[in-house]
DNA sequence: ACTAAATATATTGTATACAATCAAATTGTT
DNA sequence: AACAATTTGATTGTATACAATATATTTAGT
């Protein structure tokens, strides 16, 4: 039988292979726009809804907040999003879309193609992994 | 036509959260064994064979020296990896198990079984995810 | 109204990642 | 041999990740 413990059986090293060397390929693409691949992966969910809390943006990408909180402050600096707490709850803080965070998504627009070409996988390919890493995801609580 | 710039589009979302999301599972089960998922990554490696340059671990792992050098010294603090200047190049830093790295193999051996088993994937879903994530590693240079 | 429990975010500490730079040692060429 | 180019790790600086804890606020139960 085949030995467990060995490199190249497993799945989850060239998972966490790929998804770092994804990221990087974005990388190259972002910066660009002065952006990390998580900087991006925030205006992603921002472009798709202006306003959203803290709690919000990490349930949809979960994360959580000793991620988030340095992170938004950092696209706060560099004026891509407003934080603000909600006059409803204390408790709760607001990120919402600068006017240069709205302006970038044209930008961005090109780059998830650009991507998917370096990647060189075929159609049924990326349907099939973004179906096996979602379902991965479903497992979680 | 679909929004290019959607979150739930996309394919390199999922493959990211996926991947930490295992990462995660590995560390619950490593918590015992006082090891981090990375940390694993090199045992496995050096289990297969056992005295390696950091160059070596870093082509089979992905790695490179800013991630490795620290990361072998914490290693090599809990007692589970030697550190020795090569006498032939002394560029070259080989990096050997000790006893007690050797003796974690044993205890290390049903976590990749206990994982599977919690992800839930079918054998043949695992198989097409190795796949799929091996091909993506083969285009980079 | 009072107070315990729950919620939302922030903070702290540790551990990756990785780009960029540096330094030492080795190799190749003349 | 002399020396430029290459190789190998280490270092530095920045940016995630995430567990654990802390704090402020709100909600729920009595």
């Amino acid at each position: 039988m085949t030995d467990l413990l060995k490199l190249d059986d497993q799945v989850c090293f060239p998972l966490y292979a790929a998804s770092r060397e994804i990221t990087q390929l974005y990388n190259q693409f972002l910066v660009e726009l002065d952006l990390t691949y998580p900087q991006y992966l925030v205006l992603l969910v921002l472009w798709e809804q202006q306003n959203q809390s803290v709690n919000q943006l990490g349930d949809k990408l979960l994360l959580d907040s000793g991620t988030l909180t340095p992170l938004l402050k950092r696209m706060e600096s560099k004026d891509l999003v407003h934080r603000q707490r909600s006059a409803v709850d204390e408790r709760v803080v607001e990120i919402s879309l600068t006017y240069k965070g709205n302006q970038l998504k044209d930008k961005a627009e090109p780059i998830p193609t650009l991507v998917s070409k370096h990647l060189g996988l075929t159609v049924e390919e990326f349907e099939t992994l973004k179906a096996i890493t979602k379902k991965i995801l479903h497992y979680r609580k």
